[in-house]
DNA sequence: TTCTGGATAGAGGTCTGGCCACTATAGTGC
DNA sequence: GCACTATAGTGGCCAGACCTCTATCCAGAA
């Protein structure tokens, strides 16, 4: 017999259903050729018979691909490229959808309490000073103008990270980390309501304190505090923005 | 010509594509029936024909659906439903490494401690009297002989499980799945311990009895004080069996 | 000229019915 | 007891047909 003729020795087509295959095709063409929202695609009929394939497949892989925000099917007219802020429209109402703003929070309450005491308890010096090099860099980040929202808002989420991490629980830091992400993408940053930068400093330097004083207790009480206060803020950013668009409307 | 006729006035017929109506009838069945991540829908043929209508219609509503996550298709095996991108990513994160016991535990408590809490606060219920049916459940299990060591220890993870789903957070759910699942996979059950299925029986008793008294505080305790005595169990349990290998060695 | 209405071309929407490929499982044979 | 082999049920893919919708053009009416 031959050699070890394995799936890994040649694969020439992509790999993947045939629908799966349409759409990274379509997407290539996508991107390979610069196409920008509204243009309209090769009808259905076109693409599977240039791509030779049916039009039953074609049809699917766009299905597919305007779940995702990418395509827009219009009835007798065509398919076309998406507009970008449907997509990301799309996908915040799906995450926002998945978890409400008070299960985020109430969340991060149960994460980040335990997370702090037990940093605190274990005065883990290596994983400390880490947390403490994180404030001084959110501390610094916050002198500079203008400031840098996004930028903040990533020093933030570390600086909760380290905290974690100083706790010496992987599977706390894991949740903690998903919990990060579905906050970043889900939520504006609350750092840009007057005067609550501020106020996130003095938090923030009251739970680096007790960590750093070994006051499990203390820690445990500022963390909640805070996190207490995020979620306040949030709220009220929100219902302003609500607010605003009864009056524009 | 005639009054205002805008779209608005009447639109009686459901709207949208038939595909999109069987994407949202899909999902209706989703959440009316309270399908969970796992679970197999009816195959493409049979939601055609009880849906009356053609199968690639199913298949696009169904690719669509795919497409945001929501469902897996599974070559000769069927349509099944999702699990939350969270908790998917959380899985992913968790199950790389092996943690330790004293983790395990000690994330289980912070998961479960606020969870009897809120589920005694909330009082849902139709969700109470589910953690109720999971403890009947359990206690009959208990009484067969010989004891099924494996379906104890699965309809003990059930009741825990009952209980964050009363609990009314779907990060909190989602993250105890998870953990339930690295449990059961990464420890045998301490039920088979001399003496320990009894007491497991009424450190439940008391939680189940805290949430329909709705007292929270005694809820939480009842959690905790449970999840310490499991740990405790399990301990002991290892010290025994490497004590074993160390005679039999 | 301006407007209306019908005809038309080409797009997506849907269906029928078939065949192939994969997966699990119940037997079958050793 | 174990490995192997049907087999049934699943999704994957196809061809070809017909329907509905949209935009456009153009002839005829106002």
């Amino acid at each position: 017999m031959a050699v070890d003729d394995t799936v890994t020795t040649w694969q020439p087509l992509g790999q993947g259903t045939l629908t799966d295959r349409i759409r990274s095709e379509i997407l290539r063409v996508l991107t390979t050729r610069g196409l920008s929202p509204g243009d309209r695609l090769p009808s259905e009929r076109e693409l599977a018979a240039s791509l030779r394939v049916s039009r039953p497949s074609v049809r699917e892989a766009v299905r597919s691909l305007q779940a995702e925000g990418r395509l827009v099917v219009r009835h007798g007219q065509g398919v076309f490229v998406a507009e970008p802020t449907a997509q990301r429209a799309l996908r915040e109402s799906m995450t926002r959808l998945d978890h409400s703003l008070s299960e985020l929070f109430a969340m991060r309450e149960v994460l980040e309490v335990p997370a702090a005491r037990w940093a605190a308890q274990r005065q883990d010096l290596p994983k400390l000073e880490a947390v403490q090099r994180a404030f001084s860099d959110l501390e610094e980040a916050l002198q500079q103008e203008p400031r840098d929202y996004q930028r903040l808002q990533d020093l933030d989420a570390a600086f909760h990270l380290r905290i974690v991490q100083a706790a010496g629980n992987r599977l706390l830091e894991q949740s903690q980390g998903v919990l990060n992400d579905l906050l970043q993408t889900g939520l504006q940053t609350t750092l840009a309501i007057e005067g609550r930068a501020e106020r996130s400093r003095e938090e923030h330097l009251r739970i680096l304190t007790a960590l750093l004083e070994g006051d499990a207790a203390a820690a445990g009480r500022a963390a909640q505090a805070h996190v207490r206060n995020v979620r306040r803020a949030a709220n009220r950013r929100i219902a302003e923005a609500s607010a605003r668009i009864d009056n524009e409307g």
